[in-house]
RNA sequence: GCGCUCGUAGCUCAAUUGGAUAGAGCGUCAGCCUCCGAAGCUGAAGGUUGUGGGUUCAAUCCCCGCCGGGCGCACCA
């Protein structure tokens, strides 16, 4: 169990203890850990919040609580600070055992809560026939690093990367394959040239009703199963995919399944018969709606007036698909936060429908220039390919600098890890829902607040235990005692034990920015230990020790950062 | 107009979801490599948390008004 749980279940059972004579009810307290340092190690709050159900002062029952109560093995002392605060030490001892059994765990005690348990998470889905560009960035890495976290927890994660292959687009794409084709370029360049035929065909129908009307017919041939148009489309779409997938595994992201739209495409009549069954949907201006008044939302069109399905359709049949086939707790839909009102939407009338799954939609803000949003038009769109090599270029030249006679190959696999390292980290370490300011300056950044920071922070450490193992080869540091002496060793095994929580805190709240934010000071506590206290150098057993502790913050490092999808080189 | 969302140091972002003196990075200034990897470390300067009210022991966080940015609001996904 992780010391926050242990020490509130203890204060819970100590406050009922001693104020059971009051013949009040006391709600639940719990511990935290503390801001500040000069605070303790963990403090507990609630006597302020029980001071009106007691009625006494807070400042009152935080005496009699220190006074009468009956301190937990792991507690050195407690004391009462400011109005009513009620600041805990934990026995140094204590937590160096707590800290080593937490470690000799494969999991770093991070609990199995997920077991038994599946969760359907939807993310990346971009577009057959567009590159992807920055803006698809966030979707891939924010719900690959909650991906990664529901699996370490034990979930059976379905994850699933439900592709934009289907809809109006292609009757579109079609024309223009028909009319604009550029051979040579589509077998250079496939998906460049898919979009190049999109946006030429879609800049016709701007000027020319013939040209619209004939992308329409081509898209209900497609529809209706025409061989030849089927055959272009599975064309588009083998291309396309071929080329996420090589972005794909440059990120090292991987999905359990890749259904696109059109998987469902013959369940949507059924979805939309059973709306009508169920009185839900009805006929407005020619289209087929679901009002949603009671909840205060606007209608939702289940079928357009030219009879074709949309978005919202198909992912109603998309969700019910889901729900009989896996069964799972919950679904999760990671997308930019322009899909906040269909989301709210499709939700509801799923709802309607019965499905008690829970669903949730974590959305991010979009990515913008500092000029502004991107804009096709403009031309200022970042292809996420070029993004990605000039990451690893970036990085490439920095380790030749700082590693010069390393290998080239391995030069560049670093190159390719810090790289793509420092992409994701700047994406990852921010909270989802803020718009972000793309500058090449940050998303490349290689010190500060940067994935290679946390990278570097590991490859200090992996070096230092080489050279403790290459000068006593016959000691085996981990057969001796976790000393914490040094303040800085204490604070630094303080925030080790508190890993488990927060990897659990921030995949409840899809939140990889917190687990980032974490790693990020357990780097810099661990810099300023590796800064100001010598190991190598000091005496046996000191020294043993404190290999042992740089050796746990190597496994936090690692796990958390695996977490976040960031590769961690044992040199750099 | 309605809805969602954001506004914190010069800039980019945190703040354990209502807790104590609001913290980091970049930039600026002053130090630290004969010493375990300087992509690093130590220190300094920098704030009326957009603004005005309210709720309470306590508000960056919750409620209301206003100002400013972003996004969305029937046949695109």
């Amino acid at each position: 169990m992780l010391l926050n749980e242990i020490l509130s279940q203890w204060a819970d059972a100590e406050f009922k203890r001693i104020f059971k004579d009051s013949g009040c009810a006391i709600p639940p307290v719990s511990i935290i850990a503390t801001s500040n340092p000069e605070f303790g190690d963990y403090q507990c709050n609630d006597a302020m919040a029980l001071a009106k159900i007691l009625k006494q002062s807070p400042r009152q029952i935080a005496e009699t609580f220190t006074r009468s109560v009956a301190l937990h093995f792991s507690l050195e002392r407690v004391a009462i600070a400011g109005p009513g605060f009620i600041n805990m030490y934990i026995k140094t001892e204590w937590l160096s055992e707590y800290l080593c059994s937490m470690t000799s765990d494969v999991r770093l005690g991070v609990p199995q809560i997920g077991e038994g348990h599946t969760v359907v998470i939807d993310y990346s889905s971009p577009n057959v026939a567009k590159p992807m560009h920055i803006g698809h960035i966030r979707s891939t890495i924010i719900g690959n690093s909650i991906d990664r976290m529901y699996r370490f927890l034990g979930y059976n994660v379905v994850s699933d990367n439900h592709i934009g292959d289907w809809g109006t687009q292609f009757g579109i794409l079609i024309m223009g394959y028909r009319n604009f084709l550029d051979a040579k370029a589509l077998s250079e360049t496939p998906v460049e040239e898919l979009e190049r035929l999109y946006v030429k065909s879609y800049g016709r129908t701007k000027e020319d009703e013939n040209w619209m009307a004939q992308c329409r017919q081509e898209l209900v041939k497609l529809q209706s199963g025409d061989q030849e148009n089927l055959a272009l489309w599975k064309e588009f779409v083998t291309l396309s995919l071929k080329e996420f997938q090589r972005i794909y595994d440059r990120l090292g992201v991987s999905f359990n399944q890749v259904r696109g739209e059109s998987f469902y495409n013959e369940k949507l009549r059924g979805i939309v018969d059973l709306l009508e069954q169920k009185g839900l949907a009805k006929e407005s201006e020619g289209a087929t709606v679901v009002f949603l008044d009671e909840e205060k939302l606007p209608v939702c069109i289940v079928r357009k007036s030219d009879g074709a399905f949309n978005y919202a359709t198909s992912d109603l049949a998309t969700v019910v698909s889901r729900v009989t086939e896996f069964n799972p707790d919950k679904i999760v839909y990671v997308t930019d936060e322009r899909q906040q009102l269909h989301f709210r939407q499709f939700f509801t009338i799923a709802r309607k429908l019965g499905i008690t799954t829970r669903l949730d939609h974590v959305w991010f803000g979009l990515m913008r220039l500092p000029e502004g949003t991107f804009s096709t038009r403009e031309g200022n769109v970042i292809k996420l390919e070029c993004l990605l090599d000039e990451a690893e270029q970036r990085a490439l030249a920095i380790v030749q600098k700082a590693s010069p006679d390393m290998q080239l190959d391995q030069q560049k696999a670093v190159a390719r890890s810090v790289g793509i390292g420092a992409v994701k980290y700047t994406d990852l370490s921010q909270n989802p829902q803020t718009t972000v300011t793309f500058t090449w300056e940050k998303a490349l950044s290689l010190e500060g607040n940067s994935g290679p920071y946390l990278q570097y922070a590991y490859a200090r450490i992996a070096s230092v235990r080489d050279k403790y193992s290459e000068k006593h080869s016959d000691i085996n540091p981990d057969v001796y005692l976790l000393k914490l002496t040094e303040t800085i060793e204490r604070k630094l095994a303080l925030m080790l034990i508190r890993f488990p929580d927060v990897v659990l805190r921030a995949a409840e709240t899809y939140k990889p920015s917190s687990l980032a934010d974490y790693l990020y000071d357990l780097a810099q506590t661990y810099s300023t230990f590796y800064q100001n206290v010598p190991f190598l150098k000091a005496e046996e057993g000191v020294r043993e020790s404190r290999i042992r502790l740089c050796g746990m913050v190597a496994r936090v490092l690692r796990t958390g950062l695996d977490l976040l999808g960031i590769e961690t080189p044992e040199r750099i």
